[in-house]
RNA sequence: GUCCCCAUCGUCUAGAGGCCCAGGACAUCGCCCUUUCACGGCGACAACACGGGUUCGAAUCCCGUUGGGGACGCCA
């Protein structure tokens, strides 16, 4: 029963849970809870407000319940804004995994929005990848650059003329102002300042003297005498930042075209985006952007600012620190669930203490309560495994498409069903399946006669097909070889597969036969104890 | 340097003041299953960073220290 899964020792729960969990999702959309099962009472109601009901943290203000009462009519939206600098990191991913995590849960929607506004670094190709690589997550998103949607495009370096119309606004409000300082002066200016021991922030020359000509210029925002914000972050609680810790900033370059900082909050607001789940680099950036929306007085959304990866040395995950990128885990074997299974666990945990689990289950059991603050070390062994769990219970014949960029061979599907268990990756399946192919005469470990016994065997009875053949033939072998135990099956295994591991003779042996009839790259197994019988007799290696 | 965030086994985490001399998972080690390797099963090792409070009672609440991280760009 499911109850068993919650308080039950001595049992594997992750590999019981993972098997309930498909069994249960397979009849219906939805989980039993097993808090419930006690009560007696049934829960079939899917945990849309979870979150609320349980909210960790009080609201507050007064502003705040307003607020909270609204969302809960007000249609999620969440957005992941890749810049497309690359390929998609494992970081990215997940910020995207959670994002599309909870809209599911909420019933709303998924947007991808791309921020390319730094023309130096963007690329289409970058795009491309990184569009690939959430494809290849399997997240699929209901608005973005190729999708459409009702607040199109989806690209930052084409809405221009949203940004321009806003900024224009800011500055005719006057919280934004021209500002024709050189960079060269400004870096001056800043390392002065950090010599004299004050913070490094803007000296507001050109909000003194503000002017409206032509000379190039790029806009900054003014942090206005109330600059103080508070925050309350779904994950951390209560984030407070005074004005001070603050200088004007800039929201359009000299070039036109617009930053970062200005560009999400326009466009968060224009795409009506009602929770911003990004990275927590972006937190302090938070101030900034809710001065904007003041200015605008424009609705803030909900934040919640999700904790670094990091690698074996605790800093932040990067190149230096290996394979990042979700396409290189993809190239080395990993399969899109295993991915999105484990990302998903760094920083969340199943309401029920489950490792492994099924997509379903996350959409229905995901909530932000759940997201720990604390950053997270990325694991590629618990990954490894984890994905050794996924192709140990899937059937061959979904994993034989997966393995065939890797490996193949007219016998595969019936290979991966024998040697599955003892993988972990997809690419492992062409050494586990090596022996079917590449296949060396040992060294005689076994009296002569023995051998002699084994051929005359498969030429009367021909090679076992079967799990009742191979043991007819193993009966048969124990008579007229005389021997038993170790002294029969290691032998027979050397001869047969050229090594001493390898899966059970009974799979082993009927799918040698089976691939030796179709592939005739393949030795059956009477060719290959025949060809250890023509090797001179005593290799002397023991 | 300033501001912000974070702090439970090596790693991911459970934990919402008594169910906790702290539970699960990966890894490691041992045993079992087994013709081998694996899978699987059982078990062992292993943590509340430190110091003060609050409380009858603190992993849990508060303050501080230390440590780690992030941000302070005409990058995102």
């Amino acid at each position: 029963g499911l109850e068993s899964t919650g308080h039950s020792r001595g049992v594997s729960r992750s590999r019981v849970s993972f098997l309930a969990t498909l069994a249960i999702e397979s009849r219906e959309g939805q989980r039993a809870d097993p808090r419930e099962s006690d009560g007696g009472l049934k829960s079939t109601a899917p945990l849309e407000c979870g979150h609320l009901t349980r909210a960790r943290r009080p609201w507050p203000s007064c502003l705040d319940v307003f607020r909270r009462d609204r969302l809960r009519t007000m249609s999620v939206r969440v957005r992941f804004a890749p810049s497309p600098t690359g390929h998609l990191h494992v970081g990215g991913a997940r910020t995207a995994i959670f994002n599309w995590l909870f809209a599911k849960n909420q019933g709303g929607r998924f947007i991808i929005r791309v921020e390319d506004t730094d023309q130096a670094r963007s690329t289409r190709e970058s795009e491309q990848m990184v569009l690939d690589d959430l494809r290849w997550l399997g997240l699929q998103w209901d608005e973005g650059p190729d999708a459409g949607g009702p607040h199109p495009p989806y690209r930052q370096s084409e809405r221009r003329a949203l940004y321009d119309s806003v900024a224009a606004a800011l500055v005719e409000k006057g919280v934004a102002y021209r500002c024709t300082c050189s960079e060269e002066e400004l870096e001056a200016k800043r390392k002065q300042a950090e010599a004299e021991g004050r913070p490094p922030h803007y000296d507001l020359t050109c909000w003194i003297n503000r002017r409206d000509d032509d000379a190039p210029h790029a806009i900054r925002f003014h942090v206005p005498e109330d600059g103080d914000v508070t925050i309350d972050d779904r994950i951390r609680g209560e984030v407070t930042w005074r004005k001070e810790s603050l200088g004007d900033f800039i929201i359009v370059r000299s070039d036109g075209f617009p930053t970062y900082n200005f560009c999400v909050v326009v466009d968060d607001h224009d795409m009506e985006i009602s929770h911003v789940i990004r990275a927590e680099e972006h937190l302090t950036n938070t101030h900034r952007q809710v001065l904007i929306y003041r200015a605008m007085q424009w609705d803030i959304p909900q934040f919640a600012h999700v904790s670094l990866i990091l690698g074996q040395d605790r800093t932040k995950l990067s190149k230096r620190h290996g394979a990042t990128s979700v396409a290189a885990y993809a190239e080395e074997g990993i399969l899109p669930d295993a991915m999105v299974n484990y990302l998903t666990l760094l920083g969340w945990s199943s309401p029920d203490g489950l490792d492994v689990f099924t997509r379903d289950y996350a959409i229905a059991n995901f909530s932000l309560e759940r997201v720990n603050a604390a950053p997270a070390v990325f694991d590629a062994q618990k990954l490894e495994w984890l994905n050794g769990q996924y192709i140990h219970v899937m059937p061959a014949s979904t994993l034989a498409p997966l393995v065939r960029p890797f490996f193949d061979a007219p016998w595969l599907e019936e290979g991966i069903d024998v040697v599955k268990t003892s993988v972990h990756r997809l690419t492992e399946f062409a050494a586990a399946l090596r022996f079917v192919l590449e296949y060396e005469p040992p060294p005689m470990t076994a009296e002569r006669s023995f051998l002699e016994k084994v051929a005359e065997e498969l030429r009367d009875h021909g090679a076992p097909r079967d799990e009742a053949s191979y043991k007819a033939m193993v009966e048969r072998l124990k008579v007229s070889a005389g021997v038993k135990g170790k002294a029969l099956f290691m032998p027979l295994r050397m001869a047969l597969t050229g090594t001493e591991h390898g899966p059970e003779l009974v799979r082993a042996i009927p799918l040698l036969e089976h691939a030796s009839e179709i592939d005739p790259r393949v030795l059956s197994p009477l060719a290959r104890v025949e060809s250890v019988l023509r090797l001179p007799a005593d290799g002397g290696e023991g």
